[in-house]
DNA sequence: GTCACCTTAGAAG
DNA sequence: CTTCTAAGGTGAC
């Protein structure tokens, strides 16, 4: 997974039912987030700067609740500001259209890529999600391959599987992307 | 420069 | 249905 970006002032820890994800703040608002690793003990350092720690403290607060709520599939609710900076034009362009779709909706690369106006650049819509600092809060698990295939998950297929559930949208994905072959790819292939 | 990647529409077998 | 191809953005080497 890629690491937090360099401008990344503060780290905490949220605790959730599914484990310890972490936190990553810069000046401009929430600007990473990992999923809970299973391997490391490491716990998030909390080197909060004197004077800017109330301000990431409720950043901090709105991003617990939101995580939480997306977890339980529902809609995230107010979000904390996020620095999307580390990411080129292209890959916040992408960001921004995810952030876009509701619980328990879903597009496909394809839709997301002529949303920002590059029609033929499916794959690099792949590449884009793949390189989202903030996976779950920039809901990247709602993008599926066409004709609504699971497609992959670079955090971890698991975790875009289980977010989707509770969403609702599996075993019945979009009933306007039915009745093509490839729809039920997690279970029949 | 080359390659691999969370893709996809189209054409061929 | 399966397999192959080409096309796009980006980071790693």
């Amino acid at each position: 997974m890629k690491p937090a970006n360099a401008s990344c002032t503060c780290t905490l820890p949220v605790r959730t039912d599914d484990g310890e994800f972490v936190a990553h703040y810069s000046a401009k608002g929430l600007c990473g987030l990992d999923f809970p690793s299973t391997t490391s003990g490491r716990r998030a350092r909390q080197a909060v700067p004197a004077g800017a720690k109330s301000q990431f403290a409720a950043w901090h607060r709105l991003t617990t609740a939101a995580v939480k709520r997306v977890l339980a599939g529902q809609e995230p609710g107010v979000l904390p500001p996020m620095d999307l900076s580390c990411g080129t034009e292209f890959q916040q362009r992408v960001w921004q259209v995810l952030a876009g779709i509701k619980a328990g909706q879903t597009l496909s690369y394809g839709e997301v890529a002529k949303a920002i106006g590059r029609p033929k650049a499916t794959r690099a819509v792949g590449s884009a999600c793949g390189a989202n600092p903030v996976p779950v809060l920039v809901p990247c698990h709602r993008v599926l391959a066409a004709g609504a295939r699971l497609g992959g998950f670079g955090g971890g297929l698991e975790w875009k599987t289980r977010l989707l559930e509770r969403e609702g949208v599996f075993p019945n994905p979009n009933p306007a992307e039915r009745g093509k072959q490839g729809m039920l790819s997690v279970f029949a292939q």
